[in-house]
DNA sequence: CGGTAAGTTGATCGAGTTCAAACTTTGTGG
DNA sequence: CCACAAAGTTTGAACTCGATCAACTTACCG
């Protein structure tokens, strides 16, 4: 699907084990059993797919660098963004178990990713019981956030809908130090978040209006800031997955 | 929380392997791990609540009978049903990452469940790669269909939803043998239909009156006919997730 | 500087909600 | 086995939030 073998960078030290590390301490053994597994980086273009319904996947992802979106089109082709994707992420961990990608996934901004072949699933699973548990936990994660976008898209009002999203790209891009003073760079367009949360471009230019002029947000240049993370928790009924993880329960790191 | 200690029943013969059985052979070194795991079966009345948000998990469940929901509750009071869960399924693998449950878990009619402790997950990753690989692919096809809930929460009409869930509950029960002439029983009310697809019961009545007006579905005394359902899939864009699983990159049976 | 993509603002419209009442089904105890 | 209560479903009328359509403004990039 892509065409963009050429553009070949370094055989960086390790994308995957940089990543998973912020998590856990990783063994000599799982260090090398990562680093046989990755591939050399790839750059994509703004816009650019990287993969579409009905790949045959071939590559898991992990996120060097830049924003993406997994989205589907409707027949009459309105479109749903489900995930969005930021420098750290695993991404395509959800269709291992499908012979094809179930949605499509798209570089909103130039990224650079770091492939590792999906058949390292089966000899992680194999190898490394901590490793595992760290895949398992990551895709729970997504999982419960998608839980939560179950619920805001079933319950709740535009501006709820606006608030909770933003909180979420907040507490993720905490985690990978992408949030400073409150204050972060969100390079979706209206169009993109409204396909998020089930809105037009409309009611999100509407709604962020109102957040701004009720003090909740302030923005400029493609920069948001939360000056009033208690009330927007409040008014969007927001919980931090993350504060909540509990990684005690893991199989030790073999030596 | 729940004070059924009382209503234990036999040491039936295992219904995680013969749940688990169902998908994939196990070898008799899986069967041994599983039977150490397993509890004595509990039962739950109708409406009744197994676990809450903010209990502490320690069980995981099989269903062996009944249907229940997991969903949340809003400040005002509405409810979002998030998951259905039937016969055969294994609750509460999402939670495992979390110190509390992120959701409610509740009977929608009498049910028989079999705890396992939650600790079982990490003796599995330890000791079977191919029930390692089974449990997650479980969570990742449960994960594809909440991606599919949002995007027709996100993007889709009353009637577009409701086809919608009519044919993933259909697509499901087919898997165990719940339906029977494309005809099967559904013991949710029309509040719980709603809470899933993000309509009042009322929509939800005036939606299904439709279908049934236009000939794709009928239903009678709590069951449901889906009387076209090449209709109902082009109406709702539909596309069964359990039809595309693969599981040939499993690992080995350990003997 | 000109062209295109993105964001804002206002007017109108409609699918689904809300509220309320009637009707049907189910289950239970006399 | 019937009577009655409780739960669930249907139907109608009024309303509302966000969609749609369209004009306009701003930002960005070659």
């Amino acid at each position: 699907m892509s065409k963009l073998d050429n553009k070949n960078a370094q055989p960086d030290s390790s994308c995957l084990i940089e990543k998973l590390s912020q998590f856990i301490d990783l063994s000599g053994v799982d260090k090398d059993l990562l680093a046989t597994l990755e591939k050399s980086s790839q750059q994509f273009d703004r816009h650019e797919q990287v993969w579409g319904v009905d790949t045959q996947l071939e590559n898991m992802y992990v996120v060097k660098q830049g924003w993406l979106i997994t989205y589907t089109i409707l027949q009459d082709g309105r479109r749903q963004v489900l995930e969005l994707h930021y420098p750290g992420d695993v991404i395509g961990s959800s269709d291992i178990p499908f012979r094809h990608a179930t949605s499509n996934l798209m570089a909103v901004e130039p990224c650079v990713l770091c492939p590792f072949p999906k058949s390292a699933i089966d000899v992680i699973f194999r190898e490394s019981p901590r490793l595992t548990a760290l895949i398992f936990t990551l895709a729970m994660i997504d999982k419960s956030i998608n839980l939560d976008r179950i619920r805001i898209l079933g319950r709740m009002s535009a501006r709820e809908r606006l608030a909770h999203i933003l909180l979420e790209i907040h507490s993720r891009l905490s985690l990978t130090g992408g949030v400073s003073e409150n204050q972060y760079r969100l390079p979706l367009s209206q169009f993109d978040l409204g396909d998020a949360v089930g809105l037009t471009n409309v009611s999100v230019s509407n709604g962020l209006t109102h957040l701004e002029e009720d003090g909740l947000i302030s923005r400029s240049k493609g920069m948001v800031e939360l000056k009033n993370i208690d009330r927007l928790t409040k008014l969007s009924d927001y919980i931090n997955r993350y504060h909540e993880v509990d990684i005690s329960w893991f199989p030790d790191a073999s030596t």
